[in-house]
DNA sequence: TCATTATATAGGAATAGTCCTATATAGGAG
DNA sequence: CTCCTATATAGGACTATTCCTATATAATGA
C-alpha cells in the first residue's frame, strides 16, 4: 500500500499530525497520489499498531490536541527497504486504453471530436505544470539539499515528458484519422481481405 | 467504472458468456484492464439488474449451463456515450513516481541499482510487446474490419511509446545521477545556497 | 452579524478490486 | 487410476479508496 509509504516518508524528514501530512500531500505529491483526509487518519492509526510510527499527544487550549506522529527504527526500515526495490511503472490499468480499444464501434467523427477535447485538456495541463515550481516555493523551501530538491523536481519532470508523449501520440492518431490511414504497420496476412 | 464499460464493449461485438468474457479479456485488454474472474460474473449480475444486458440459458447435459449475455439497446446507449467522451490520461495514482519522490532518502548508489534492475525489466517487457501481434493473431482474425484492427492495435503502439518514453527518462536519470548532476534547470533562487 | 476559512480528528457507507474457495462434469496425460 | 486441465458459475472475506458527515473552536472578512 502506497499510502503507507507515502506517510512514513513525510514522517521520515520530520513529526507531523494528520492535518500537517494532508497539507503537506496537497503541495507536493497529490499530482501522482492523491490521499484523503480520512484515508490519512485511518493508516495513521493502523501504522501506530503496526509500531512503525509512534505518537504525541501535544495539548492546545485553544483547539482540539494535536496528535503528533514520528517515524520509529521499524518503520524506516520498512521505508528504506520500500524504496530500494524496483518499481512495477506499467500501470495494470488504463481507462483511456480501454476506450481506444472499443473506438471502432463509435464513427471517427465521434473519435475525433473527443481526441481534440482531450488535447485542448492536455495543452492545458501543460501549462499548469509549468506553474508548478513557482506555486510550491515555500514547499520547496522546505529542501535540505539540492539532491533532495532534484528528486521532488524528477517527478514533475516524469509528468511533463508523460504528458508530452501523449499529446505527440494523440496528434498522430489525429492525422491519421483524418487520412483514413488505418494501417497497423504490422504484417498482418489478412489485411488485403479485410474491407 | 470502466469494467462494465469492457463488457459492454465485448457484448457489443457478440453475445458471450462470463467465461467467454474471461478468455476474451485474458486474450486483448488485459495488458491495460486485468479482470479477475468473479469481478466478472459480479459485474455481469449487475450489469443485468440495471437493464444493460440480457441473459439467456443455453442448456447443456454434458456441462453447467451456459448463461448467454447480450447488450440491450440501453446498454449500447451507455457504451456509445461512454466512448464519446474525453478521457482523464493523467493517471491520479503512481506509485513510483511516490518512490522517486522519496529517493533523496535512500543513497544515489541504491537507486542507481534500483533504476539498473527497473531498466532491465523494461527492456524485456518491450520484447514481450514485440511478441504480441504473434500471439494473439487467432484473436486479431475475429476483426471485422481493417478500421478495428487499427483501433485495437493503437493499444499496443501507445503502450510501446510510454515505455520507450519510460526507459529513455530513467536513462537520462541514471546518467544525471552518474554525474551528480542535481540541477533542476528551474529558476531556483536558494540554489546557490544549498550543499 | 453572519458566513467562510483554518485548525484538528474520526466514524460510516459505498465502490472497486483481489484472493480464495466451492460446485459440477468431461477428457486427456502420465 | 489418479491428477490435471478445460468448461462453467458464484459466494465470502478482505483491502484500498472515495465520499459524506460529525464534532469543536478561533480568526477573518463582507
Amino acid at each position: 500500500m502506497t499510502l503507507e509509504y507515502a506517510i512514513l516518508g513525510f514522517l521520515n524528514y520530520e513529526p507531523l499530525s494528520g492535518y500537517d501530512l494532508k497539507k503537506v500531500f496537497d503541495r507536493s505529491i497529490k499530482y501522482f497520489w492523491h490521499a484523503d483526509q480520512s484515508q490519512i487518519y485511518k493508516t495513521l492509526s493502523r501504522l501506530t499498531d503496526e509500531n512503525l510510527v509512534k505518537m504525541e499527544i501535544h495539548e492546545q487550549t485553544d483547539r482540539p490536541d494535536r496528535k503528533v506522529y514520528s517515524i520509529t527504527p521499524a518503520g524506516q526500515e520498512k521505508l528504506y527497504h520500500w524504496l530500494a526495490h524496483p518499481f512495477p511503472m506499467q500501470a495494470s490499468h488504463s481507462s483511456p486504453l480501454v476506450q481506444i480499444f472499443f473506438s471502432g464501434q463509435v464513427p471517427d467523427e465521434t473519435v475525433l471530436k473527443k481526441l481534440d477535447e482531450t488535447l485542448t485538456a492536455m495543452r492545458q495541463q501543460m501549462a499548469v505544470y509549468d506553474l508548478v515550481p513557482d506555486q510550491i516555493q515555500d514547499f520547496t523551501a522546505m529542501a535540505k539539499s539540492k539532491r533532495e530538491l532534484f528528486y521532488w523536481f524528477l517527478t514533475l519532470e516524469f509528468g511533463k515528458r508523460n504528458l508530452q508523449m501523449t499529446i505527440d501520440w494523440l496528434e498522430s492518431v489525429v492525422t491519421r484519422l483524418k487520412n483514413k490511414d488505418y494501417s497497423t504497420d504490422i504484417g498482418f496476412e489478412k489485411e488485403i481481405d479485410l474491407p
